[in-house]
DNA sequence: GCACCCCCATGACATCTGTCATGGAGAACT
DNA sequence: AGTTCTCCATGACAGATGTCATGGGGGTGC
């Protein structure tokens, strides 16, 4: 019987899976938790053998909870299930250890069979989002241009950009600059955007 | 019984709702689908008496098929589910006719209970969206205005929006200005968010 | 009819942004 | 030791943007 921790913010989901994966004969959700502290704490307490964890929740998002969870508890695989997905949150929750990583749209069947895989410890990752991840490539930003870039993404002035960085504004639009050819967007907005959808920042 | 029409792109959660209100002794999903279009046509093929249906999805919105779904199909209720409920959505279903509007986070008992409302007539609207709905007041924005932030929260430049809206650049910078003003924004992007936020674009 | 709004436009001005040239400090690699 | 890269900064300039004044056309309400 495998134990399946479940965190999902969204009741009614969370609720749902919990009943469609209790109605496989080896699976067995054994916790439920709605923000990422509470999946932690819980995950402490009833040490499941594999946890399947929502992207986005309130607190601490899935790959953060995914890093504690390997940490803490390495015996316990963990899956990521997210509705949108962005090809960087793919990379950043492989790094974080995460063995399975699929879309909201996936049949039930495939989730049951994906918790099985991550049991045994191997992965799953779904097709269409590692194709998008992959033709996303690698980030052409270096590390100050993707900072600075992330604060654009607001919409803030290069002043307050400048003062959140500790960077002087020249700097500051120099980085955007660079990005900004980067991207081949025609402005930083649209260029932190781009970014934002290829996963870069 | 009440025969239901489930629209979600997400089988997963389409899968499980219908599992979770199939156990409801009153309460039958006779069809599913995946798409505006699809539940639109899925509708005027079974008649259903409740269609719930979910905000996002990959072609109509879920307002957009409420909208279609009540001209059509008078004696049929629209209730509408969502994860991200931002305020105008809310304001722009109930125009549409909807007549019940829940989060995602609520519990299956809840979603039970409104489609029997629905069903019967009535109308429910979650507490918590319904106060953030009032508490983003009426948009102070004129319509043109609405229309230029809109197209500015891609990042476009204002020649851009310019010819999109078929105005002058002028003319467009005009309405952002005024759009900054009202909004208290320090520049149009942050305008654009805001309003985003407010649900008035 | 008149006041009041929204719509659309133009012109002028100050400021903000995007781009480029330039340069120094420090780390990494050859 | 030299090359090359990132990181940080400054200055200068063109072009984009935000703001304001101004005005005509059209609709609504009193």
């Amino acid at each position: 019987m495998i134990r399946i921790l479940l965190a999902d913010d969204e009741h009614l989901i969370r609720g749902a899976m919990a009943a469609l994966l209790s109605l496989e004969d080896d699976l067995d959700v054994v916790a439920q938790a709605a923000t990422g502290a509470e999946a932690l704490a819980t995950a402490r307490a009833v040490r499941p053998d594999v946890a399947v964890i929502d992207l986005q929740m309130p607190d601490l998002d899935g790959v953060a909870v995914a890093q504690a969870l390997g940490a803490e508890l390495p015996e316990c695989g963990t899956m990521i299930v997210t509705s949108h997905g962005r090809p960087g949150h793919l990379k950043r929750a492989l790094a974080a250890g995460v063995r399975g990583f699929l879309p909201k749209t996936v049949s039930s069947d495939v989730l049951a069979t994906v918790v099985r895989t991550v049991h045994t410890g191997g992965r799953y990752v779904d097709p269409a989002l590692a194709a998008e991840a992959i033709s996303a490539g690698d980030s052409p930003l270096t590390p100050r241009e993707a900072d600075v870039l992330e604060l654009a993404l607001e919409g803030a002035p290069v002043d307050e950009i400048a003062r959140r960085a500790s960077l002087s504004p020249g700097t500051v639009r120099n980085y955007l600059s660079s990005a900004v050819g980067k991207t081949g967007a025609s402005n930083r907005h649209e260029a932190a955007r781009f970014a934002r959808a290829k996963g870069w920042i």
